[in-house]
DNA sequence: CGGGTTTGACCAGCGC
DNA sequence: GCGCTGGTCAAACCCG
């Protein structure tokens, strides 16, 4: 490009290169031509131009004719086809745009001429500061065009993330509505009882009925005054349908904490009936069973056993690589039946928890139609049995389920509302790790762990809730020692248990084994959800089996001993 | 022999 | 009412 070396400006990193060898310019710029020195400047003696007799450009054999030297330039290298006039020297024409940038006094601060001739000095200046302020001129523009697009490029994102908001507020209420129209054919003669039960306890979850029924399009539920709710309304897609206002109206913590010890009003829990499979004892160590008690015993236990119910029903799907046919998830399971489902060609497996007599926990396992790889397996109920702490995980699922997809039914605490965070903070930090399905039959959440990147998205999550947590964890359940079994359940997987240099009995105890500390225990954690979907799934559960934890001990209203508080004591 | 798995049958819910 | 589908049961079978 340079022949003799100068100075040259490249147009793409607008930055000037100083070359040793000074260049004799014999080509100019137009005074409004936008395009600048030519990088191809020829010697005078072969320059065609030169040699083509042109007056305006006096001859080295002239008087006249000084050889103009000046820096080597080469603003848009592509701009080769300009018109001879381009190549010619006029020193004394002054760009309009010099006069612009003069008459704004702007001032490059760029003296780049390297000649060194007091006599030609001007004239070099003069070309230099031309084509520098065109140079310069060039810069703001472009400065000013990328600031331009970095303001809309915040703008899109900003409007971006509200499509995306959007959306999943749409999805949760168009599965609401879904599950509407389900249930109000189904169901044809059910009492509003939960209503007149909330009636002597402030009307706040009126509000939200009322409310509910504002928002409601139907004319059967606009139409319908003074508390009583219409018939075919289902308490399950209430409960899902209050979680979505309760989503879409409360911003602040007090309100959610207000509307969470509103629930727990309606739905205080009452003594196991002593049935095997009864919701009571479906959700054991459940903080259903510790509200405060505002209401009479009767719209107690209608509303108790209705939710419990529901949440009996509730399941959390969990998504996983694994080759094995089942997830290690700590828990004794025997199968009892298989089926092909409608529409997989893998069959689905029915397993039944045998480490208790009679407990009524199931799950569900089949692979993945689209990805063979990705072991689907569905939770549903809760243990009634003291378990170890490597199964302690699986005895949370429901639990989660219950806090994610019902956490409206929750009686509140501080704690609940941790659990109510740290739902909504997993699915607010990546709506594709956990999705709620009000969906017929059972409302589910699906927890997706086959993504490294959402794994790692959720343990955020975790993580920033964990101080939160630890400040509240019962003192049996240091929060070390959460991520100690979690990390104890990790090492039978992927032996990290060696790194630590212990050996963890299969269901030892946490007291028994090693703790680490708070940083490395998450620093550990951090390293295994990366590497073990399946860990990740054990850590999900494990906090949320906490929080359910922290949430039994604060309201100190326990009736029967549970799963979870089992648990405790190790 | 006990525990777990397999597999066909049975039942209930739902849609047409 | 009928067929489809999901869920469960239980006898037969397998395995350590």
């Amino acid at each position: 490009m340079a022949k003799g070396g100068g100075l040259t400006l490249d147009p793409d990193s607008t930055s000037f290169f100083i070359t040793n060898k000074p260049t004799v310019l014999n080509s100019y710029t137009e005074p409004n031509h936008t395009s600048r020195f030519k990088n191809d400047i020829m010697d005078i003696s072969t320059d065609p131009i030169r040699n083509s007799g042109d007056e305006d450009v006096p001859s080295p054999a002239s008087a006249n004719w000084k050889p103009v030297i000046v820096n080597e330039m080469d603003f848009f290298p592509t701009d080769r086809n300009c018109s001879k006039e381009n190549h010619r020297v006029n020193v004394k024409k002054e760009s309009a745009q010099d006069v612009v940038i003069r008459s704004l006094g702007l001032n490059t601060g760029l003296n780049l001429t390297t000649n060194t001739s007091s006599e030609k000095s001007n004239e070099d200046d003069r070309t230099n500061n031309t084509s520098n302020k065109k140079s310069f001129n060039e810069l703001i523009a472009l400065q000013a065009e990328l600031d331009r697009m970095s303001v809309e490029n915040e703008r899109l994102k900003v409007l971006l993330n509200q499509v995306k908001d959007n959306y999943n507020s749409l999805q949760i209420h168009f599965a609401t509505l879904m599950q509407h129209q389900q249930t109000r054919k189904a169901k044809t003669g059910i009492v509003d009882e939960v209503i007149n039960g909330d009636k002597s306890n402030g009307g706040l979850t009126r509000q939200f009925m009322d409310l509910h029924r504002v928002e409601k399009d139907e004319p059967s539920h606009t139409s319908s005054e003074g508390g009583l709710r219409d018939c075919s309304r289902s308490p399950m897609k209430d409960k899902v349908e209050l979680e979505y206002k309760k989503q879409k109206i409360c911003t602040s913590s007090s309100e959610i904490i207000q509307l969470d010890l509103d629930k727990s009003d309606s739905r205080n829990g009452t003594t196991t009936t002593g049935r095997e499979d009864s919701p009571d004892q479906a959700i054991p160590g459940s903080a259903l069973n510790k509200a405060p008690r505002f209401t009479t015993s009767r719209d107690a236990d209608h509303q108790h056993s209705e939710t419990l119910s529901m949440i009996r029903k509730a399941r959390v799907s969990v998504r996983a690589r694994s080759d094995g046919t089942t997830i290690n998830d700590g828990c004794q399971w025997r199968k009892y039946g298989q089926k092909m489902a409608k529409g997989n060609p893998c069959p689905r497996a029915y397993y039944r928890c045998t480490m208790g007599a009679s407990c009524p926990v199931r799950k569900q396992v089949q692979r993945c139609a689209e990805d063979r790889s990705i072991l689907i397996t569905t939770y549903e109920g809760n243990h009634n049995h003291p378990l170890p702490p490597a199964a302690m995980a699986t005895a949370s699922y429901t639990s989660a389920a219950a806090s994610m997809l019902l956490s409206g039914s929750m009686p509140s605490t501080d704690a609940l509302m941790n659990s109510n965070i740290l739902a909504r903070t997993a699915l607010s930090s990546s709506p594709s790790f956990a999705t709620l399905s009000a969906s017929a039959p059972f409302p589910t959440v699906t927890l997706d762990l086959t993504q490294p990147h959402n794994a790692s998205q959720f343990q955020r999550a975790v993580q920033g809730q964990f101080n939160m947590f630890s400040s509240s964890l019962p003192h049996f359940m240091s929060a070390p020692q959460v991520f100690g079994q979690a990390l104890q359940n990790q090492s039978k997987y992927v032996g990290l248990h060696s790194s630590q240099g212990i050996e963890l009995p299969p269901f030892a105890s946490s007291n028994q084994i090693h703790t680490p500390s708070l940083s490395d225990a998450i620093g550990s954690a951090t390293a295994a959800i990366t590497a073990d979907p399946n860990f990740t799934a054990a850590l999900v559960a494990a906090i949320t089996s906490i929080i359910g934890n922290v949430h039994s001990n604060h309201s100190g209203n326990s009736t029967q001993p549970t799963t979870r508080n089992n648990n405790d004591n190790n």
